[in-house]
DNA sequence: CTATGGCACGGATT
DNA sequence: AATCCGTGCCATAG
């Protein structure tokens, strides 16, 4: 059912096994980095090698995981999209350093007066000298929020270094003193913030769970849905969620996110992208990128010593070891399925919807999960568990759900809305559907009502040349930069 | 009378 | 089996 053939290895313990894909296949990459931290923790059999090289085919990992080069065999496919990446190319980049920048870069940080070099101050004795550039890369990406929108492996691409590494500066800055300050994401800046609040005065236990897995709930300042989240009751998940509102910031660089400001800010994001795909952006056939994050860094993988040491397992211990060692077996198994699965099914998502990955909303080709499915011989319900909580990160940096990929009338209300913004006369629903009819797509007319307002657009009639946006609050989307391109999904 | 929104149905998708 | 989506019919607003 999820794959029509399955190496014997497999095999020995297929409903464990299967059980155990699915389930992995679900989770996004933070969700699987708690699982696996988790394993790790309680499961001495399982081992975590920290190495920037794969130990099986020695090819340098660039992106840390369970060495996805050669767990599969795509990367010599001949289909276009490259899954993973090859650290030369050359990027343009916003500022150019050079072979003299170690020292001209002090300098040329201390030029900037403001939030970069206020940070890279509190950092610089910290760093290591040559991971210095990459602070300050960082700091100076940051947006007017402090949030940082450029994705970490192009930082790690042009620094040429792994991207652990970037992670690991990213990690000293964004403990300085607006405290998330770096974060990709209000999210992400949250937690971090929780963390050190933590350290000097108690938090409500649930602060985490609320921020982590609930974010979008707590987005929408609702005390019910958020205590049913969570399982408490409203006054208490308001209390929480005041705590929170006080506390923390998910615009690091903004001095307060006020009290009566709550409404306005926190656009729902993702906490980041569990795949991301970028592209040169010069030459018009130029080669994707993509990009599956994996949570851990190193490979993960059964201890060879605990294996040894499995027949010399004390009388008492040894079905206990026996388990563990199976637990172990199996979840990497299961982890190099999922990675698998992943890797094929973008693979061909990639391929199938590059122009919209390049060009945008409106060259979405319509696309099942079940075509999906055929095509690769898996069954429709794993797509749709690959698919669902999955965030996809594209190259020119919105940070989308990957069931957009599926939704099927994405590209006629993208060009829905170019016709209306381009409009010179308001046009009822009937000339839009003409117009549409024009360009090749055809609607009936009571769709393209219904997509306006799905959009938010108002009627023909009263959007004269005034424009009225209003936008739908439960869309995972990076609302800041999305706007301009276009409107609300 | 025309343009829109509501309700509901049937087929496709998940 | 449950849900989503496009559409047609009809009532209502302008």
């Amino acid at each position: 059912m999820l794959q029509q053939r399955q190496s014997p290895l497999l095999r020995q313990q297929p409903t464990a096994h299967l059980a155990q894909t699915m389930s992995l296949l679900e989770l996004t990459s933070g969700e699987l980095k708690q699982k696996i931290d988790a394993d790790l923790a309680s499961n001495p059999a399982l081992e975590l090698i920290d190495v920037r090289r794969c130990p099986h085919c020695h090819r340098p990992q660039i992106a840390p995981g369970a060495c996805p080069v050669c767990s599969s065999r795509l990367k010599d496919s001949q289909s276009e999209p490259i899954i993973f990446i090859s650290p030369t190319s050359d990027f343009s980049s916003p500022r150019n350093y050079d072979s003299d920048r170690n020292d001209a870069h002090d300098e040329w940080i201390a030029e900037v007066q403001n939030l970069p070099t206020y940070v890279f101050r509190q950092i610089a004795p910290e760093l290591d000298t040559a991971d210095r550039p990459i602070a300050a890369f960082i700091l100076t990406s940051l947006d007017e929020d402090g949030l940082l929108r450029v994705p970490l492996h192009e930082i790690a691409l042009y620094h040429h270094v792994p991207i652990s590494r970037v992670e690991e500066v990213l990690r000293t800055v964004q403990r300085s003193d607006p405290i998330g300050v770096g974060s990709q994401t209000p999210q992400s800046a949250m937690l971090v913030q929780l963390e050190v609040l933590a350290d000097s005065r108690p938090v409500p236990g649930l602060c985490y769970k609320a921020v982590q897995d609930g974010f979008n709930i707590l987005t929408r300042k609702s005390p019910e849905l958020l205590g049913r989240f969570l399982g408490i009751s409203s006054a208490e998940a308001q209390e929480l969620s005041d705590f929170i509102i006080q506390n923390l910031n998910p615009f690091p660089a903004r001095a307060h996110w006020g009290e009566n400001n709550q409404k306005a800010p926190t656009p729902p994001v993702y906490q980041h992208a569990d795949i991301i795909i970028s592209a040169s952006k010069d030459s018009p056939d130029t080669q994707l990128v993509v990009e599956i994050v994996s949570p851990y860094s190193g490979c993960l993988r059964v201890n060879p010593l605990f294996k040894e040491a499995l027949h010399q397992a004390p009388e008492d211990k040894t079905d206990e070891w026996r388990e563990d060692y199976e637990r172990a077996n199996l979840l990497v198994k299961c982890l190099q399925q999922r990675n698998h699965t992943i890797v094929r099914l973008v693979e061909k998502l990639v391929f199938h919807q590059r122009q919209f990955i390049l060009e945008g909303e409106a060259k979405l080709i319509p696309m099942t999960r079940a075509q999906l499915a055929k095509e690769l011989e898996l069954h429709e319900s794993t797509i749709s568990r690959a698919v669902s909580n999955k965030a996809v990160q594209l190259p020119d940096q919105r940070i989308i759900p990957m069931s957009r990929m599926f939704e099927r009338s994405l590209n006629v209300r993208t060009i829905m809305q170019e016709i209306i913004k381009s409009e010179e006369h308001p046009l009822s629903d009937a000339e839009i559907v003409t117009r549409l009819g024009s360009r090749g797509y055809h609607v009936a007319r009571r769709t393209v009502a219904k997509y306006r307002s799905l959009e938010g657009i108002l009627p023909g009639r009263l959007r004269n040349s005034k424009k009225k946006k209003s936008r739908r609050s439960t869309m995972p989307i990076d609302a800041t930069k999305f706007d301009q391109y276009i409107q609300p999904v």
